[in-house]
Parts: C-alpha cells; sequence; structure tokens
DNA sequence: ATGGTGGTCCTACCA
C-alpha cells in the first residue's frame, strides 16, 4: 500500500497539480491538509476520476480542512474535535487491504501564531492544548487498540536538529521551541508511534517537508523545516519498506508551501 | 533589516 501525505494549501487551487502526483506516483490512500474548500464544494468527481472509489472529507469555509481518498475501500470514517472547536484538523479511516484494516489519521495541528508565549498569543496555547488532547486520546487507544495505525499529516512542529535549516537559529521560532517539541514527543509517545521518515532516512541529514513562500530563491537559500510527518504503530514497523520526501515539487509551478511524502507498506 | 509571498474571500485573516 503506498500512501502520500500532503499539504495542498487549496484543493480547488491546485486540482492539476494533484492530478500530476497522482499519476506520478500511483498511490493507494492520499491524505491532504488545508484543502481549504467548503465539502458542498469538494471537487469529488475529479477525485474518483483520478481512481479514488472513496474520498472523506471534512472541511470548511476558507482556512484549514482534511481529507482522505483511498483506491481501496473505506469502511468507517471519524472527525475528532479537539479543543471543543469545528475547525476540520482531523479525519480518519479504516481502509482495507489485502484483508487487513489499517486505519489512517490525517492531522492538521494549528500553527501557532508567531509568538511562542501562551501568556499573549491565544493561538500558541490552542497548539500546545491541541497537541495535549491528542496525546490523552491515543494515551486511551493504546491498552486495547491492536490497529494497524499510519498517523500522518502537517504536525507543524520540527522536532529534532536536523529537522529545521538552523536548530541554533530557531529554537525561538513558533514549530521549533523546546515546548512543542516535548509536547510533540509525548503525543508520539502515547502510541508508541515510530517516525518512519527518521527511520528511514536516520537522523544525522537534514530534512525538510516545508520551505516558506517569502523567499526570493527557497531552492538556493533552502531554509526549510520537517513540519509533515509519517509515524507508524509499532505493528506496522515489519511492513515498512520506504519512505520518500518529494522536494522537487517545491520547484513545480504555483507550488505548495509543503511537499507531499510518500510511505510505502508491505501488506502481503 | 521586521520585510518578504500566497491562500480564501472582500476586508481581514490565516499560514
Amino acid at each position: 500500500m503506498r500512501l502520500i501525505t500532503w499539504n495542498i494549501n487549496s484543493v480547488r487551487l491546485r486540482l492539476n497539480t494533484v492530478k500530476r502526483i497522482v499519476k506520478k506516483f500511483q498511490p493507494d490512500v492520499l491524505c491532504l491538509q488545508e484543502t481549504k474548500c467548503p465539502d458542498d464544494q469538494f471537487p469529488f468527481k475529479e477525485f474518483e476520476d483520478m481512481g479514488f472509489v472513496s474520498t472523506k472529507i471534512y472541511g470548511m469555509k476558507g482556512y484549514n480542512g482534511v481529507s482522505i481518498s483511498s483506491k481501496l475501500p473505506i469502511t468507517s470514517t471519524e472527525k475528532k474535535k479537539f479543543c471543543r472547536k469545528n475547525d476540520a484538523r482531523h479525519i480518519s479511516a479504516y481502509i482495507n487491504c489485502k484483508g487487513r484494516k489499517i486505519k489512517v489519521h490525517n492531522f492538521y495541528v494549528p500553527a501557532g501564531g508567531d509568538e511562542p508565549d501562551t501568556k499573549v498569543n491565544k493561538k500558541f496555547k490552542h497548539k500546545l492544548d491541541f497537541l495535549k488532547e491528542a496525546e490523552n486520546w491515543f494515551t486511551k487507544k493504546r491498552a486495547k487498540n491492536k490497529d494497524l495505525i499510519v498517523l500522518v499529516g502537517d504536525l507543524n512542529i520540527a522536532p529534532h536538529e536536523l529537522d529545521v535549516w538552523s536548530h541554533k537559529q530557531l529554537r525561538n521560532i513558533v514549530s521549533h521551541t523546546q515546548i512543542e517539541i516535548d509536547k510533540l514527543l509525548k503525543f508520539q509517545n502515547s502510541f508508541k508511534f515510530i517516525d518512519a521518515v527518521r527511520f528511514i532516512h536516520g537522523y544525522d541529514k537534514k530534512l525538510y517537508s516545508w520551505w516558506s513562500y517569502r523567499s526570493k530563491d527557497w531552492k538556493k537559500s533552502n531554509r526549510g523545516r520537517r513540519l509533515d510527518h509519517i509515524w507508524i504503530s509499532k505493528k506496522l514497523l515489519p511492513h515498512l519498506k520506504d519512505v520518500s520526501i518529494e522536494e522537487e515539487i517545491r520547484g513545480w509551478k504555483r507550488p505548495s508551501d509543503h511537499v507531499p511524502i510518500i510511505v510505502d507498506l508491505d501488506l502481503s
């Protein structure tokens, strides 16, 4: 099973790009974040034409929004609200693959604003509260849950030193502060998730999945961050075959500021 | 040096 996660930054604006990506990489499952599309305006027909028999969405007007599209049957869907908000930041689905049921969680974690101080910045507080709630949710699930789980999405945190272009210069910048990193790793550990990207590629090289729009030449300056993640439950580890970050897509025409990440799982 | 750019949707908000 091949799964792609991508912060598309508007599904309607980048329909042709997503078609190109699906054609090139042939994913079985596609998880999108920041679809920025109300549910009644989602381009279902175009996703069907790409070969996805099922597309489940949780969208809203203007911001946020997540979706899971699959060429394999989806049996059930859940949309969880965090922090008592209806802000379309999570959707999950069971996907049937070769007689196995895979649970896919797709997250769009709040970005958190600019000031890394919960007292003056309520967006930063929201981000930390969101992570805490996610941690608690998976802690409760851990004891009894036997699912094969893939958790993906734009988690808006670059947890390791080589997940940013300069650890020293970004340690007080939202997305790489110690308090966020601690919260993210606690969330990850709540279900003993494995960071599939680092498992495959190791911890000793810089890896980015996002480059700001606000630079003249993203490639030349290469000031990226690894904000997008693929985590797998321990039971899936024997099935993990490969992970790739498709950097070159940042250089395509009218790009998202994030690039797709691909994971290959052998479920035969 | 406190910008810069790019989304949605109409004026400001979000990243």
